[in-house]
RNA sequence: GGGCCCGUGGCCUAGUCUGGAUAUGGCGACAGCCUUCUAAGCUGUAGGUCGAGGGUUCAAAUCCCUCCGGGCCCGCCA
């Protein structure tokens, strides 16, 4: 906000004193900004109440300064209402945009589906995650490559071969192939024994080998796979550059082992090709000579950066993965790849009320009937308030979708999270239909209310607060992109909601003196709201 | 045995990076507000040893150490 830059300026210009811009409060228990003053009792040889006051004297006021008082070894500084309303004012559907990124290339790795596996609650993480951060970083000027790592390599896949030769009906998988692929694979799991998972080891070895009838089923497994998955992440609003995945980049990976060998050092133990290190080795090669995850991923990221021109590589999979990537990016950094190049944009793991979700134990939950549920009830709450409300079951739909994705973004990523259907189905207080209802209660003002133009001397104490709000937007997707935490913008998002709806309660627009600032700062609101919600992935719906 | 992450009112949660004034909101509970632009809203009340102990500091939810509780991971799955 040009206000605090301004600020900072000239109380760095009195002092010694570093970092004035951390230093400095921007929401205080008084003012607009709060300037607390022990760091300064050196140089200026008095004690912190003192040197408050000495700094009130010395400081030449900006003109947007409407107040400064002290209290105590602090320093309130307080912002003339009408000097943020007309910055407010200034506000375009380019708010926000900036050139940081410079036009880097940053490959995103997130989604991450795998082949005859249903789109279950665990992969909608990673993809609002993911499908954020991609928005976020597109609006500050870099060039995002999406990719949907495909899981659709290994001796998994011999499994589910196997499977489909064991228990596979032709009309079930042209039906609903996903759900019968699940079926049979995790009826392979309860029934495995030594001798089925020797056949999948050898089914999946031919599968290398490249027996033809083979790969044609797998992909056709994958082409079913892909599909849903486009059709989801179609509705979640999230898009794909790529879905490159395993066994696109398997060619490319006995090159990146031999490139590692080359540039570090290796060693044999139990028969497998490994880089030592603490506190575990990293696998290149297994003993039978096969490729690993590993060799995989270090393939997958030379490959990212010599033909995608990656600058930056992001990971955005769960915790449990976290060793796998310190152990990948190690590796990379001894071959001389600078290790600031990669993160892992790990999130904490979904779980259910009795536990953890495993494809192999068949508990999974189906985003498809999160989806189907949470509409339902959407739907009948919208017969119930707004029973003429047009299109009503995709407007439900709509909603449903965001009230999904928000409740993931919600919260620090870091956390764990435990499914739970009455928080899922719960549409109000801080939520994504709370959210969606403020943005339509916005839009219903701009349709009904007569614009004129807005008389910035009728700013008063009602526009503060949501005024200083809306002015922090461009710092919060910078803080959302330095952290690669969208809940830095979905707490943004929910405050700027609350302020907005206080001020529709006590801001009345129509027919008032004030009617033209006041439209003005509803147009605004809504604006910046319609892009926080367009960035988290959500609907911006005009009424419901 | 080793490593990583989390711990904030009954429940969920912001703030921890970068120490600063009476710790942020929500759900649930209770009490109010629709003859006026959408009540999926707004206002108020009750509810807190910021897991525990020690240390650093003028100042600790925030930094350091120890411990406790929970989760995750530690080569031939990916």
């Amino acid at each position: 906000m040009k206000f605090k830059t301004e600020l900072v300026e000239q109380i760095t210009k009195l002092s010694n004193v570093k970092d004035i811009e951390h230093l400095l409060d921007v929401n205080p228990p008084k003012g607009d900004f709060a300037l607390p003053c022990f760091k300064f009792t050196k140089e200026f040889k008095c004690n912190p109440k003192q040197a408050a006051d000495k700094l009130v004297g010395l400081l030449e006021l900006p003109p947007f300064i409407s107040k400064i008082e002290t209290a105590g070894p602090y320093v309130n500084f307080y912002v003339d209402t009408q000097a943020m309303v007309q910055e407010v004012y200034a506000i375009n559907e380019s708010y926000g945009s900036s050139d940081l990124g410079n036009n880097t290339t940053v490959v995103m790795d997130y989604c991450a589906v795998n082949v005859g596996k249903p789109f279950g609650i665990g992969h909608l993480r990673s993809t609002v995650i993911g499908s954020c951060l991609d928005k976020v970083y597109e609006k500050l000027g870099y060039t995002v490559i999406a990719e949907n790592y495909l899981g659709d390599w290994g001796t998994q896949y011999g499994k589910l071969l196997v499977a489909y030769d064991m228990y596979g009906d032709a009309d079930k998988l042209t039906k609903d192939p996903i759900k019968h692929l699940y079926e049979i694979y995790t009826k392979f799991h309860q029934n495995e024994t030594p001798e089925m998972l020797e056949k999948a080891r050898a089914t999946f070895k031919q599968l290398e080998n490249g027996n033809k009838e083979l790969l044609a089923r797998m992909n056709e497994f994958r082409q079913f796979t892909m599909s849903e998955a486009v059709r989801i992440c179609q509705d979640l609003n999230a898009e794909f550059d790529s879905y490159n995945g395993e066994a696109f980049y398997q060619p490319f990976a006995n090159d990146a082992v031999k490139f590692v060998q080359s540039k570090t050092h290796t060693e044999i133990s139990d028969g497998a090709l490994i880089v030592p290190m603490e506190p575990a080795p990293l696998m290149l090669l297994k003993s039978n000579g096969a490729t690993t995850y590993h060799s995989r991923d270090l393939a997958t990221a030379r490959y990212r950066i010599k033909e995608y021109n990656a600058d930056k590589l992001l990971y955005i999979v769960g915790n449990p993965q976290s060793l796998h990537f310190e152990q990948l990016f190690e590796t990379l950094s001894r071959c001389n790849i600078d290790e600031k190049m990669f993160e892992h944009v790990k999130f904490g793991l979904l779980s259910l009320p009795d536990g953890k979700i495993s494809t192999r134990k068949g508990n999974l939950i189906f985003l498809d009937d999160v989806f189907k549920r949470a509409s339902q009830k959407i739907l009948d709450i919208i017969n119930e308030k707004n029973p003429q409300l047009p299109n009503k079951e995709n407007a439900a739909y709509k909603i449903a979708v965001g009230a999904i994705i928000f409740a993931d973004l919600k919260t620090d990523r870091i956390k764990d999270v435990v499914f739970d259907w009455d928080t899922v189905l719960n549409f109000e207080g801080e939520t994504g239909p709370y959210l969606m209802y403020t943005h339509a209660r916005a839009c219903s003002i701009l349709r009904s209310v007569e614009h004129v133009p807005a008389v910035f001397e009728h700013a008063s104490v009602l526009e503060h607060a949501l005024s200083k709000h809306l002015l922090s937007f461009p710092e919060t997707l910078v803080q959302t992109h330095n952290h690669n935490k969208p809940h830095i913008l979905a707490q943004y998002t929910i405050k700027l909601a609350q302020l907005f709806n206080e001020y529709y309660v006590n801001a009345k627009v129509d027919g008032v003196e004030e009617q033209g600032i006041r439209y003005m700062m509803v147009q605004k609101s809504q604006e910046v709201l319609k892009q926080c919600l367009t960035l988290l992935g959500m609907h911006t719906p005009t009424e419901m």
